[in-house]
DNA sequence: TTATTAAATAATAATTATTCCTATTTATTG
DNA sequence: CAATAAATAGGAATAATTATTATTTAATAA
């Protein structure tokens, strides 16, 4: 499936008039294969091991650019430091508060839900991001 | 209104075993007053007009007490910069990509709704938060 | 295939946002 | 009013992110 989002994402590059680098490729390969929703920070220590000299600001760059241009997307967090994903399916966020872990989960109940009457009116709402925080299963124990 | 919010918020203070300080009021004062989520550097520049020796410090000390203490809540954005409000009822939020306004709104469709089974065993998550992204009308003029 | 060129990168400096340190002040309690 | 633990101010430090600039490179077309 890695071979298809690839693909997906350097036909999107093109469309978008952006270059395929390595360090875009690598950057996103990084992120797509990734579950945890990392930091640019954490992905740019995973990128040095095989690219030793990608730098810490190429990742930021990149990243700020992807998510620009909706390749992929920034996590809300209540934390300081940024969190990314690439994302196909349309899903929202469990936090947990005791160690930081961010699940996805699917809710078709709201997605397909109209917003609220009042909402109308105040402009072009869309994108609906549901965060949910709580104790994951592991820190219960 | 506001005597109330105080009232509440001097006994909530006591009983947290928090002492009541000027700071701490007029923190909460403007916090209570405002309308736009502000910052802390915001609040700080607002306060520092009758507070001339308020540090900013202060100011992220005390919004992390509260916060910490439930008496006021950190709003989830996607930006750097951490943005508070003081809440009674339970809202969401409508963010505007293009002027980073953020409007409250009420949805009891989403707040009276079960998450999904699945979520259940993930671990125990409560709080729900929504953010819709969107333009508001001011910028689709 | 190679030359051209605008875009992207690496490295580092700079900026922003937030937190820490410490001496001083102050709200609470008795 | 005195004692004291908690909170503050001010400045220094750290963390996260962005900007600067010289160099490299992907895309394009000859």
């Amino acid at each position: 499936m890695l071979k298809n989002k690839l693909a997906v994402f350097q036909t999107a590059c093109r469309e978008k008039g952006l270059r395929v680098t390595p360090q875009r490729i690598e950057i996103f390969k990084e992120l797509a294969t990734a579950s945890d929703h990392p930091t640019a920070e954490k992905l740019h220590q995973r990128l040095i091991e095989r690219m030793p000299t990608l730098s810490l600001d190429t990742v930021y760059r990149t990243l700020g650019t992807f998510s620009n241009l909706g390749l992929i997307k920034r996590v809300e967090t209540v934390e300081s430091q940024a969190r990314f994903e690439v994302s196909y399916v349309q899903h929202h966020h469990l936090i947990c508060e005791h160690c930081g872990k961010i699940i996805d989960f699917e809710w078709r109940y709201v997605d397909d839900a109209a917003l609220p009457q009042e909402v109308q009116h105040l402009g072009r709402f869309e994108r609906k991001n549901v965060v949910v925080y709580g104790i994951c299963q592991d820190c219960l124990k």
